[in-house]
DNA sequence: ATAATTGCAAACACTTTGCATTTAT
DNA sequence: ATAAATGCAAAGTGTTTGCAATTAT
């Protein structure tokens, strides 16, 4: 496993950390640009991309496509608004009892995981019941199955 | 919950059922092009987002970006490789057994979740283990922790 | 007649790449 | 002296948007 990372590395990783959310690569570039070695936003992707190949950080995309970046040694587990886009962090990890038996792993080195929740915010479900009345919805179907 | 779907959405959904498995946006328009009433790209994202925030089509992203769409019907995690990519279908979702407690859902309504396990699959592990003792490894690091 | 849907092409945002320059070995 | 890392700007990719034309109500 690609260990001893660069200074460079050291220093997105670093910045990720300081950051205690997830940043995107341009936050990254904005962060490490005003730094005393600042750092072309190629080079963050650069290194990004290895991180990431490493294991050393994951990357999860919000429904608009957005790319967030976070280092895999802190958990991070969302709750997201299908319609909004608004997240949660989730303070537990519902997964870690849970393993996968060899079989699954197929031979893998697990590095990490993500388990995000997607659902309907209130205030969505607020809007679309609201918008479904003044248009007067009609063909009912049954409420999407609440089973997580 | 908006329900009833236009024919151009049914159509979408029902080239995602038909495919068994995850289409991009741009696989989904070459279906459909071909179709007896052939769809635009721009419909066919159109569609797929207000699928999304209806809660009908689930999406993820590859490593490399890449969005992939399916039907929030069928139950779909993976386990991928960070480095080359690769991914592999899970046949059961170790989270069905799971719940998020009411504090931790905020008044969402539950639509879906992902989880998806990242690691590294056994050619590129040996391949990283090969150019480490190549290139000399020295700075010894502790083995990603495997706690998936 | 009015409103909603569509396709096309242009616009867009994010990411990657080519290449000349700089920095490290 | 040789190789690796960097920044810049250009290119690329997938997705979104503006708008005029079409279709449905």
């Amino acid at each position: 496993m690609a260990t001893t990372l660069s200074s460079r590395q050291e220093q997105l990783l670093e910045a990720l950390r300081r950051a205690g959310r997830e940043l995107s690569g341009q936050d990254l570039h904005a962060c490490l640009r005003a730094s005393a070695t600042p750092m072309g936003l190629a080079t963050v992707y650069r290194h990004l991309r290895q991180l990431q190949q490493w294991g050393r950080v994951r990357c999860r995309h919000l429904p608009s496509g957005e790319a967030l970046f976070a280092p895999t040694e802190r958990d991070e587990h969302h709750l997201t608004c299908v319609d909004c886009g608004q997240t949660h962090r989730l303070d537990r990890c519902p997964v870690h009892a849970l393993e996968l038996n060899d079989e699954e792993l197929r031979g893998y080195l697990p590095l990490f995981h993500t388990l995000e929740f997607y659902g309907l915010c209130p205030d969505c479900q607020r809007r679309q019941r609201r918008s479904e009345t003044e248009v007067g919805e009609v063909a009912g179907q049954a409420t999407p199955s609440p089973s997580v």
